[in-house]
DNA sequence: TGGCATTACTAAAACGATTTCGGAACGACG
DNA sequence: CGTCGTTCCGAAATCGTTTTAGTAATGCCA
């Protein structure tokens, strides 16, 4: 079922029908009509390809998703960002797909793929930019759009990590805690923001940390929390509160700090990050920031985008999204001794 | 950068270029190897759109994925066969991307959108089957492969619920528990399979089950095992024993025994299905069937792979992937009076 | 020398759409 | 009647690749 097909049926030419199902100006109402109706009969179905070959546009976006940490597409909050990625993709007219560094037994890398499908644009929700491959995507001239990571000249969509991590202490502290510990995560950006709103917070909140409660854990590794809040469980000046890297690694902490038959929030506090759906249903409810993975996978393909169909001049977004903090119920109210 | 470039810069045509590259044949050893390093140095990159125009092949695979549950793509095991697919796939040689039904302003369906980007072949791995367009999908010559659900004439891979219930209800049985009861999910060819396998293993077992003992819940619905939890534990003869749809509703059921002051498993013993990493993180461990979601994605993947390839004689395999028994710590060891 | 097979290559036709440019038909106007 | 403008449509080129059918060159054998 080719558009010729539909031209003979019609008795005009292919071009005319192409006109007339793209809603050319130069086509007589009556005749657009008819074609259309008919095309529709005859379930034509243009073809991508072809249209993709003559455009040079092919109303594809690639997406790199490497499963780096333990979770990859199971994680609530990447997952919840592809989602709403490609559900606002396919409002636009765009189809996602994935982008592999390989294909078969080539070994092809990111660009070449990219340029293979030939990708009006990228996106890149979670992969670590700081490899040399994608540094080359993001020096390439496809439109590109990240996730917490900001190329120059390039859009991205940050989670606000400094004002959510303000808040969580700001509430922790309001709490009445004043011996707050925080897991970190690896050395990312994100990791960079958050500790540094954390040092900030503390700072005007005129709290002293110690070193020994400012530690570096890893995203999504609950052994790895398990291990490190056992050595805080240990100090001596113990913490009466404990932030994760987040909510998954929150788990390992919980698990430990249960095992010495201790009670959440009753004998000590903690808090995680992210808001997965999965935190809510623990009981106690933790207390965490809800990173708005909707909003924020409908704004990347929004500007991704933006991007693609402006072109050249293009003057690339950094797009900054607000967690939100969940009470829940894992940090308790301390009164003060005064 | 196409074929025809290297064509002159080879002093050759562009199809002694292409068969060079594709590794022809009729072409000279020497010639090919000088076509295929000038081809290297000028980073030349096949255009994937040209390609599939003239092979009719167009190395893309579709996945249709509906958010019919919550969670979606979030859903561990879903996001597990999904990312075992992908990567399957792309060893294969071939691209994965998303199918919806609409695409811009158009509403197209599901077979049209496939059509429209040459799909060689779809992959179903959640949607609800039953609906009319995917039927038509199914009816349609192009290779499908669908996960827990078997259409006539097309691949599936299959979960072996039937023994994975069974293994499940023997474990119990075996920990010396008599009145169990199984909260089911809705009405699919997955939760006829459980309860049908349920039934027949406890009458094997010598067991009877009270109509109240098997109730009808809803999958990954924390709020929705909850309340069927209250009812259960408010009955006279209240079970020793709760199955869940899945570790998801399993979290519903948990709270409201907790929050009654019982604990898991010591006055109440509790399991899940599926397996997903969350349900081992727990405290306790819980009780489940593991559903091999790596094997699953894989399998789907080779299997609309060896359909697209085979072509019309491709003879559909329905694939059955057996889960694991995770003993965990949620299923208490009851003595038995006598 | 003529006939035939083999090897290495190319010309050209697809694949299915879009787009540029030009042309026919028609009416209006001087 | 000639000219011009407008409206509607079509011929043909084009996108980048693969593939068929054919050709030129070469070797072999009688």
């Amino acid at each position: 079922m080719t558009i010729r097909m539909i031209a003979e049926k019609c008795g005009c030419s292919p071009a005319t029908v192409s006109k007339a199902l793209n809603g050319a100006e130069d086509i007589s109402q009556e005749t657009a009509l008819r074609i259309r109706q008919i095309a529709d009969e005859l379930g034509y179905i243009p073809n991508a390809a072809a249209r993709s070959m003559r455009t040079s546009r092919s109303y594809c976006l690639g997406v790199l998703f490497q499963d780096t940490w333990a979770g990859g597409l199971s994680h609530g909050f990447f997952s919840g960002i592809l989602n709403a990625f490609r559900d606002r993709s396919a409002e636009l007219g765009y189809d996602m797909f994935f982008i592999s560094d390989r294909l078969g037994q080539r070994n092809l890398g990111y660009v070449e793929h990219a340029r293979y499908r030939s990708c009006d644009g990228v996106f890149i929700p979670n992969d670590d930019c700081e490899r040399l491959d994608i540094q080359g995507l993001a020096a390439s001239e496809i439109p590109l759009v990240t996730i917490d990571y900001a190329f120059e000249g390039c859009g991205s969509v940050l989670s606000d990590n400094i004002k959510g991590m303000a808040d969580l202490v700001r509430y922790i502290f309001g709490m009445g805690h004043r011996r707050i510990a925080f897991i970190h995560g690896e050395d990312t950006a994100v990791t960079k923001a958050r500790v540094s709103s954390f040092r900030q917070v503390c700072g005007e909140l005129g709290l002293e940390i110690p070193e020994e409660y400012l530690v570096q854990g890893k995203y999504c590794r609950p052994d790895v929390s398990e291990e490190i809040t056992r050595r805080l469980l240990a100090l001596k000046d113990r913490p009466t509160c404990i932030i994760y890297p987040d909510d998954i690694a929150y788990i390992g902490g919980r698990n430990e700090i249960y095992r010495q038959g201790l009670r959440i929030p009753e004998d000590i506090s903690a808090a995680g990050y992210d808001g997965i759906d999965f935190s809510q249903m623990l009981l106690p409810r933790l207390t965490t920031v809800k990173q708005n993975a909707e909003l924020m996978g409908a704004s990347a393909a929004d500007e991704l985008v933006r991007a693609v169909e402006q072109g050249k001049d293009c003057v690339p977004r950094q797009i900054i999204i607000p967690g939100k903090l969940l009470q829940g119920e894992t940090v308790r109210r301390i009164e003060l001794p005064e």
